[in-house]
DNA sequence: ATCGTTAAGGAAAACGATTTCCATTAGCTT
DNA sequence: AAGCTAATGGAAATCGTTTTCCTTAACGAT
């Protein structure tokens, strides 16, 4: 059915030279060219409207050009910026990157990481997080260590349990500098919805808001931490649990935008203004967040830019290339808006 | 560097057979194979843990099992549900998708579909509507023949400049339906939000609310059209532009719903009430449109499906097989929230 | 005993590139 | 004139599979 598509040996044939020279040509080779016979080649080239298959060439290179990618869900904006982010670096370099959407099922986490195998891909990236399943996680690194044995580059995106290489996000920072904020604006009384206890986001921002309140020596009430699934149904349960529970709090901050976005939309549900009787915040600057009436204030993850960190890193690496920033870092910012509430200017 | 992987002549020298056996036995192939030595063989391979090389696999069958698909916006969860949809199908049969995220910007646009190309790509997918820049035009057709002509199937989603068979999504049915929604609810005095004029998903979905008045022989008044990009504060500025100018109004239809989000925060922020001063709906059921205070009314474009049907159908294609739905069709619904006022109960 | 058929397996070519040798020629050096 | 080097080009092996022929053996039919 598909047609036998034009090689090197017709581009050769066309120009009167052997294939090797056309190979050399088309590589810059070290090897010298006649400069008359290099200009009747890339002619034949141009003519013959030819390109070298790249399943030819990464057979005999060992090289797939091949970058895997792992997330949990694609239409999470978090990881879409992320992707988005590394695919504009490694695109320059003609690689290819391919995503698997797991929907953080063990299932098709393995057959993801099973199809990069078979394909011989150079590197992959591991997104999201920790799924703690005992089964899983045997499976997963095995594999992981059939893949590295492979020369391939595994590489993990915040906490994981297996052994490789992880970038940090800045999750626990995020925590502290959303928690800080509050504080500075007077805030006491705050309150926590955490997310799922299966992720390693959870933990580490969890870390982050307690290390804020511990730095001012203010103490941490068990009441006015809340369970939360990092979903907007989550926040507005919590904004509920919060409602019934307890008194005398001033600001909320939720573990992500999602369910901050969830709590304000509860608590006006139930009458009550924001900021004006409870401040609320998130993290993670979804664009939702910017739609919010009152917009959200919360910080943004740079989650672009850890993406183009990400693909030159494995650019480089893959590359071998000598000296680079090994250990990127991303560049956290408060974005301030309406939803908190100073209680200074009292 | 990268080390020299377990291949099929490894494994046949432990079964003490020939490649050609041990590739019969990988591929179940007709020819007839001694049960004992098929044991042999497959026992070899799970010691050896063998995975046969796609690579080579490729090279020899010309098949890439590559395909690519073109998108203006990953973030844009719009997008990203479609892949999600694809990728499921397509993850069965040992496909590949490979996401080239555009940012509407048509070089690399072209740098995509050239890549594309050079990798054998099986099959294209252009999604995202059209950019109608000439010079744009021609290069691209011009790629998109030859990926034609060398055996690759090319797919768009939504109306295309270009000669090539294309899935619709029902954009303008779309349109349709939440305005006759709006109409059955008494509402005459709607206005209408457009998108950009570039886009042929603009288009379609003026027509569809076109259609809907014309049909109840509503006159459309062009004081009530307002021009907008498909952005959250192209919204808020429609809606300045309705409020300055117009008196009357009772309900306005954006043409999606981030412009949908955006009139209406800008109505709260001028101290209106939705739905009980305006009434307001948008396209696309974005996951901010539940979030919204009052929740968005809107037309849900069941958009994993539509991934998950031009999976099935390139699938079924790129396989020959005899019979399949060979014109997806998608299943509209309206999502009745909480942003529209009956004017009939009055 | 010979023939035809089928089962079973292997050798070698092929896919489209790259790379390692090797051959030829030209230009200098002495 | 002999010898050396550099420039230029090609032949053939190679990567890891699949596939097209071939060969051999076994077995029943005649």
């Amino acid at each position: 059915m598909t047609v036998r598509s034009i090689s090197i040996k017709d581009v050769a044939r066309r120009a009167g030279v052997s294939p090797t020279t056309v190979s050399r040509v088309l590589n810059n080779s070290a090897h010298p060219v006649n400069s008359k016979t290099r200009r009747r080649v890339k002619a034949a080239i141009a003519e013959l409207n030819f390109h070298p298959n790249r399943l030819a060439q990464g057979l005999i290179n060992n090289k797939s050009h091949l970058i895997g990618v792992i997330v949990h869900d694609l239409s999470d904006p978090y990881f879409a910026e992320m992707v988005k982010g590394m695919e504009r670096v490694i695109i320059k370099y003609d690689y290819i990157v391919n995503i698997y959407n797991t929907s953080r099922d063990v299932d098709k986490e393995l057959k993801a990481v099973d199809l990069l195998r078979a394909n011989r891909a150079e590197a992959v990236v591991l997104t999201g997080g920790t799924l703690l399943d005992q089964h899983y996680r045997e499976e997963m690194a095995g594999y992981i260590k059939e893949l590295q044995s492979n020369g391939s580059i595994v590489l993990g995106v915040t906490a994981h349990p297996f052994n490789i290489k992880s970038i940090e996000l800045g999750n626990s920072l995020a925590a502290r500098l959303i928690t800080n904020y509050l504080l500075e604006q007077g805030h006491r009384a705050i309150a926590y919805i955490n997310g799922p206890a299966i992720l390693g986001t959870t933990n580490e921002r969890w870390q982050g808001f307690q290390e804020a309140l511990l730095a001012r020596k203010i103490p941490i009430r068990d009441k006015w931490i809340v369970a939360g699934d990092f979903s907007f149904e989550g926040g507005r349960r919590a904004a509920r649990q919060l409602l019934d529970e307890i008194t005398g709090l001033t600001a909320v901050v939720a573990s992500n935008d999602e369910m901050a976005l969830g709590v304000m939309w509860e608590f006006k549900n139930q009458g009550l203004a924001i900021p004006d009787d409870l401040s609320v915040v998130g993290i993670g600057n979804i664009p939702a967040a910017k739609y919010a009436y009152p917009p959200l204030t919360t910080i943004a993850l740079p989650i672009f830019d850890l993406g183009v960190q990400i693909g030159e890193y494995l650019i480089n690496t893959l590359g071998d290339k000598g000296s680079f920033n090994d250990q990127p870092e991303v560049q956290l910012s408060l974005v301030e808006r309406d939803s908190v509430r100073s209680l200074l200017e009292v």
